[in-house]
DNA sequence: TACAAATGCTTTGAGAGTCAAATCATTTTA
DNA sequence: TAAAATGATTTGACTCTCAAAGCATTTGTA
């Protein structure tokens, strides 16, 4: 029992603290090796539909107006994302992924898919509806802790 | 089918993207208000047993020796760290967790307990081995990536 | 209708984390 | 003993981040 335990708590620290350099690292082998795993997030985030304003995808990542000013700036530099003011409401900006930009977009969904792919490839209905379980204990284990300390923001 | 494929990778995902800001969130609540969790990761990889050298540390950690320094600096001046000068070879520095280092990794240690813990309290035995069985198919999918990508660096 | 308030975004200043390259001190090797 | 190798630090530059100030536009109201 003893020895499960470790095994799962090895098995979480060592994906939780290599997560993101390892996406990172997995993404740039191919051409978009001027992306970092920020920029790629917020591709994500803009998403291959139609054009968000600023404010919203702000939100959706959870980090400042501001700061996605800047990244923006870069990405349209790069030319992953189209950014219009708004016709109707000059205040407002657009943003929307560019074609390269939604060559990424696919690119990073087919890395979860593969990831998926390869974690599920095993398993039977029965033990995804357990992994599912588990995972899903994780996040609100997560939550209620996110949430305590935002009582104290 | 595709729903069970489609609640994993949303799960997945939610874990990976905010793993890290949770984390810190979490051990922010109580007394170790002063460190990232950058440096909460230096402290573990250090671990609380004999001093070790910089090389060492930093190629666990992935990062270069020069950005390790930076982070000893502070850590060194916030007292969560004692660094001295090697006598047998004079150009080594020995790092390690002072009293105080030593509170942090333990409180860090409890937090991965704690996460483990909930995580299985609901599981049987069962299904505590399909969920180290995904994870293990979760971080070999990486290494195979991450390896991929070593190659060519 | 004009002007104050609100809204949406950008800019600015500052701090942390990171790297590559230059540098320094010490030890090893030829 | 001089040159090469090793281990760490310093420096300069870049990204990501925030808070706060600023700017342009729209909304609300007297």
């Amino acid at each position: 029992m003893n020895n499960i335990y470790g095994t799962l708590n090895e098995l979480l620290v060592k994906l939780f603290n290599d997560i993101l350099q390892i996406e990172e690292d997995a993404l740039k082998i191919d051409e978009f090796s001027n992306l970092s795993i920020t920029e790629i997030h917020v591709l994500e985030a803009i998403g291959p539909e139609k054009a968000r304003n600023m404010s919203s995808v702000a939100r959706d990542l959870d980090i400042t107006i501001g700061t996605l000013t800047i990244a923006i700036n870069n990405l349209v530099r790069k030319a992953y994302v189209d950014r219009v003011r708004c016709d109707k409401d000059r205040r407002i900006v657009l943003i929307s992924l560019s074609d390269k930009g939604k060559k990424v977009y696919r690119h990073h969904e087919k890395f979860h898919e593969e990831m998926i792919n390869t974690t599920i490839s095993r398993l039977s209905d029965e033990e995804m509806k357990v992994l599912i379980s588990a995972l899903g204990n994780i996040n609100s284990y997560f939550k209620e802790k996110y949430n305590h300390k935002k009582q104290y923001k």
